[in-house]
DNA sequence: AACTTAATGTGTTTAATTTACACATTAAAC
DNA sequence: GTTTAATGTGTAAATTAAACACATTAAGTT
């Protein structure tokens, strides 16, 4: 059940009572960052959320948001409210879009700049504070707060472009990890199959992988191959990356 | 020579004196436009600028920007501030990213959401107004005023993805058009050469040109065909387009 | 009228990339 | 020892992209 308890409520809210008493100010739109954070976890893509606390929205599930200070940079505030809601830090934030409509937030005019990131959800341990905080499985994300709906698509669509124009993901899994593992993140982003052996080829082509001469261990079928990223080497050949295709 | 006449100043200008005196307001962060107007001019691709009248860039050139009403959408703050400042009105803008650094605007914390459009400056007559406004080359674009400079770039770069993912600029070129001029569109935005041949090959493998049976007139040369798009085949074929590619 | 100029229109070959597809192997679990 | 569930591997076909040259046309020039 979320906890709606008044001495913990968001700088949002606080500050969106301040802004709607200042009714002839011309400057009267807020700031606010909202961080659809992707986990990958157990071959599945998944999303943190938390409950949100306000009136109009009560139980019903939001993206991680807060209001921008007057003296932070836009990008710092993104991780500075990502840090406060899940203790999160070494986690690197993309923005995405920003949304605008006058009356997207119930509580005043609060224009907000989505940014994403994705994670490997056993590699992060979560600071649960004042409201609930869950992953979700994305394909089961439905009729989130506000039009929370909208920059979540958005950001899955953002997501969903990315990976198929840079090979990403190394981050997601462990150091060593097999082929399978890789293939995986890629479906479970994708939300596709895709062949094994074709699969395979591609990224062994990209030459990012070094054979580490390992094998996975304590897995119920004949072990996989374990393999590195060689980030260096990703490094150099992104420059020459290029190419006109309609 | 820019007019800075006190009687004909920005929006902007006026907002920001206002929010430098309320320090103590919690809610200090001022929201801003900026349009960055590219157009396709005899085989050139041309930015608008407009020479800034703020002290501290005096007479360098700048975006077409202004602050974004706490009444209006988002979008229709950007269509409102290109019409006021170019008059121009039927042009599609697209928004690309929103610039938030602190010190980004002299004048105080002024976060601005950059959008971008690709027109045909031929098909479009400018209201100058209070400032001079001018098509510049964009391979001579340098030192803009404020953060422009980066917007500036970043909208290019945005541009030149963008036309490789969807044939685009077909409300750039006459309603019939050759197909020499569509290479120079593409030519003009990549800043690219490509082989002739190869290129009238993809265009028409994409079956969206139309021969409309009727050649160029009073050119210096043998004159070319000229084609239509079909833009019904066009948002048909859209929707397939899919794939994988690193 | 003849010549020059500057562009158009056209096809093929080669290389590169992408897709489809099947079977033997391995380690753990029972 | 048998079953289970996965790994690892190669080739052929189809598609797509790239490289490349010459005859044609209309206007402009002399």
């Amino acid at each position: 059940m979320p906890n709606s308890d008044q001495s913990l409520q968001s700088a949002a809210q606080k500050s969106l009572r301040i802004i709607q008493s200042e009714v002839e100010n011309i400057n009267k739109i807020a700031l606010s960052v909202d961080c659809v954070i992707f986990g990958f976890d157990e071959s599945k893509l998944k999303v943190l959320l938390i409950r949100s606390d306000l009136k109009n929205y009560h139980g019903k599930w939001s993206l991680l948001g807060d209001l921008v200070f007057p003296n932070e940079d836009l990008d710092a505030a993104a991780y500075r409210i990502l840090k406060q809601r899940t203790g999160l830090s070494d986690v690197y934030l993309e923005q995405v879009h920003t949304f605008g409509k006058i009356n997207r937030h119930p509580a005043g005019r609060v224009v907000s700049v989505a940014y994403y990131s994705l994670i490997n959800v056993q590699h992060h341990k979560l600071n649960i504070l004042e409201n609930e905080l869950h992953w979700h499985d994305v394909k089961s994300v439905t009729d989130l707060a506000f039009d929370h709906q909208q920059i979540f698509d958005t950001c899955l669509q953002q997501l969903q472009k990315r990976v198929q124009e840079h090979p990403l993901g190394f981050n997601l899994l462990p150091r060593k990890f097999s082929l399978r593992e890789l293939q995986n993140l890629y479906e479970a982003i994708l939300d596709i199959k895709m062949d094994r052996r074709n699969f395979r080829k591609k990224f062994f082509a990209m030459d990012f992988l070094t054979d580490i001469n390992e094998m996975e261990q304590d897995v119920a079928h004949r072990p996989g191959k374990l393999y590195k990223f060689d980030f260096d080497k990703y490094e150099k050949k992104k420059k020459k990356m290029s190419g006109i295709d309609f």
